[in-house]
DNA sequence: TAGATTGTTAATCGATTAACAATC
DNA sequence: TAGATTGTTAATCGATTAACAATC
């Protein structure tokens, strides 16, 4: 009760780390972490992720550190994996077909459709799920009620592809392409950049001199 | 001269938004912007912007702005897009493939080669690329040097090849893995998180009543 | 000149680190 | 109890924003 603290991105980018981190160790070794361990395991401070822990409460022990499992679960928790999502990727081609294949590997991620406007793919299965007319888009959102969607078009339809979700009840959006996408405050827009990060390796490798 | 200032991950991550803006703007409207405008149309303060550029010198006008084609290649310049980066990809599957067919329209960057340990897979072509047998990556580095590395294989072998990249000559690597690799300090090493990326979006729309 | 907008210094805000009392 | 490590406050560091003189 009483967690009115606002979190910032800094402390939700890290936390995935934290997860995925946790996760290793659960399979591996012990049962109890500390955070200086933690923190040397992951390149951060022990009193960072102190810090970073104490945004959600307090679930460490005096003198004894963190049960992994207990810290594995409440990060579960706060990351929202505990329901399963349900997504669909608009667009078959390269990109689309990848995530498509990365999703399969994700447990609270099912992909429920793929949509594209190329006859050629249409009605072609890829990953178990066959690919199906953007035309259907809506229908499909009004009959199927879905978390997530996956824009892997082509820059120009980016932004009318995400209106139709939008419009049809879609509360998420992962974001491939390099365009801005505008959409309402309420829903959630995670954008994977991949010309700005190649763009900045490149920079990196460049500026060494003065950095 | 005297560029002896540190630029910070922050102001480098925001390089290449502007780049991308300036060349849109370029293509359509005027040969001049201010910081204001540059702002709206980025989402960031217009004091941010001056603040930005002028870590690497001052290009501006007083009372006019900058000058659109000569700030994108300044910018351009910054971000190290001047010559063209010799890449090669590990890992011929499906984010392998998708990242070939991305980097065909970048310019400054060309894909010199695609690698794999598949035997269905080596000799296909990809892009107009053969893919060749992981074994010959070592001997391939040698002849033809090569500037970065993108790491598109399955987690366990992801540290064999970069580490295998880093000895033949490879200065950056763009990692689609989820692991963090460990590389030598002067490697620039890039990463593409989707794992990651995927699970903040899920934090992000669990989480909007403490945020 | 008057208007506009830069370059830059100073003020504020936020995030990280240091320090330490609390406590298992 | 002594040793360890948390939870938390205070200090530091860095990044963003505000303000304004410089100047085209």
């Amino acid at each position: 009760m009483g967690r009115k603290k606002i979190i910032s991105m800094s402390v939700i980018r890290r936390l995935p780390k934290y997860h995925r981190y946790l996760r290793e160790l659960l399979k591996n070794d012990g049962d109890r972490i500390s955070s200086k361990k933690l923190g040397e395991g992951l390149g951060f401070t022990a009193t960072q992720i102190r810090q970073d822990l104490n945004c959600f409460g307090y679930f460490g022990q005096y003198g004894l550190g963190y049960n992994v499992n207990e810290l594995l679960k409440e990060i579960g928790g706060i990351l929202g994996l505990s329901k399963e999502y349900k997504m669909i990727i608009i667009g078959a081609g390269n990109i689309g077909q990848a995530i498509a294949n990365h999703i399969k590997f994700q447990l609270y991620f099912k992909l429920a459709g793929i949509f594209d406007v190329n006859p050629k793919l249409i009605g072609l299965e890829i990953q178990d799920i066959e690919v199906i007319d953007i035309k259907e888009l809506a229908n499909f959102l009004k009959a199927t009620p879905t978390d997530i969607g996956i824009v892997c078009v082509p820059k120009n339809n980016a932004q009318i592809v995400t209106d139709m979700m939008v419009e049809n009840g879609i509360k998420g959006i992962w974001n491939f392409t390099s365009v801005d996408l505008e959409v309402p405050e309420e829903i959630i827009l995670e954008n994977v950049h991949l010309s700005e990060s190649l763009v900045t390796l490149s920079c990196l490798m460049n500026s060494r001199t003065y950095l």
